[in-house]
DNA sequence: TTCACTTTTTTACAATAAGTTAACATAGTA
DNA sequence: TACTATGTTAACTTATTGTAAAAAAGTGAA
């Protein structure tokens, strides 16, 4: 996403800290919309959308706390992060703003170049969100989450042990592909190791009776195969 | 982070150049990458990540100008310092450099100790934001205070000693990954440090004792993962 | 410095899960 | 049919982790 297609929201009843955090958050190329209290912020957030809201805790007609809360129930807000702005003193905001599904928080008097990386910081979260597809593979029922070593079938979480995993991962990565014995033993086992001959099938046996039995077919004198 | 882990990508087509300021700055300990035009600087910015990029203004190819706008355009690299060499009398180069997206310009003729100290300085910045991004993670019931070394479970507060926190702080960043027992060691105890096979068994033993049994799940043969 | 205390690492062993093998059964193919 | 590759099972072996306790290292105050 660029830079000047992301929102954020920045609520306070100062103006002049709407002014200098609004400048400095545009100056770096980002959508600024602006409120004064937590009913704006409520009403803004729903209508715009914003990937970031900046929110005072202390405010008139509704506070941080309360809007933030409020922004929360919102389930099309929950990708949304959210951050105070807490003067010196206000601690108890650690413990009520995380409570309330607050992000982060920024101390005042607010520092340009701590806000502006601090919301850099933020944001690059909202991205890695986005892409946390890489480490996950899907081939048919299937989900592989790679990074956690588990899978779902049909939606249901199924936890194999490590081997078990590694082969079942290698033979899902390209469903309908052959894998020969000597490849599958490479990939998984690791060149060097020696291992008798009825091993594979021990452990496609193992993935037949926890995933299915005709996800595996056998390429009599080859190898095996996912098929979806 | 330490002095030889910084990388630094020197682009101008000069060769003199390339040898005074890339032994200067190789003889502080930092890692130099070199460049002889724009569109190498752009390569090489991708392949690197560097963390501080010197860009001459005047080059073939690519000038320095586009190039940082080529660089700027990338998002993994919005964290890498821009600074421009130029000419005395280049002085268009301070008003294009900036909207281009660079941070600091160095002027030509290059004194050692001046470009030295000019990247220490740039360099500070870097720390700085990476201080700041962060300093508080939420995973599940947990709240981490990373600054503090303090953490918060259902909003109760609880002081962990310095190796239970940041191994805890590692996990809880990515909920659900399996952290293997070789990247834990790697970041909790740093690359070097050598210690026995038992330990990150103890430290998280000590963490199931205080924030909650299931909150860490073995993966057998992999390593561990943090649950919500 | 010493002392008391906390934190960290090591040690040794127990417990358990994972992986492998062996022996035999079965199915596919010339 | 006879041969070969694969399926199946349970016993076995190994690898890995859990635990408790003690040693070592670090820390701070008197």
């Amino acid at each position: 996403m660029k830079k000047k297609d992301i929102k954020i929201l920045l609520v306070d009843d100062e103006p002049d800290i709407l002014e200098i955090v609004g400048f400095n958050l545009s100056t770096e190329g980002y959508q600024v919309i602006t409120g004064e209290n937590g009913v704006e912020a409520v009403e803004k957030a729903k209508k715009y959308k914003p990937h970031l809201i900046i929110l005072d805790v202390m405010m008139p007609e509704m506070d941080g706390i309360e809007a933030c809360e409020r922004i929360r129930e919102q389930s099309d807000l929950s990708d949304t992060i959210i951050t105070f702005l807490t003067a010196r003193g206000e601690d108890y905001s650690q413990v009520a703003g995380f409570d309330a599904g607050a992000d982060d928080y920024i101390a005042k008097p607010i520092k340009p170049k701590v806000l502006v990386s601090k919301v850099k910081a933020l944001l690059r979260r909202l991205k890695s969100t986005e892409n946390a597809a890489d480490a996950i593979v899907k081939a048919g029922d299937l989900v592989i989450y790679k990074e956690e070593y588990k899978i779902t079938n049909k939606g249901v979480e199924i936890t194999l042990p490590r081997k078990e995993f590694e082969l079942l991962s290698l033979l899902a990565t390209k469903p309908g592909k052959v894998f020969k014995r000597e490849e599958i033993l490479d990939k998984v086992w690791g060149n060097d190791v020696v291992v008798g001959g009825r091993t594979i099938d021990v452990h496609i046996r193992k993935l037949r009776e926890k995933i299915g039995d005709k996800s595996f077919k056998t390429v009599k004198g080859v190898g095996y195969k996912f098929v979806d």
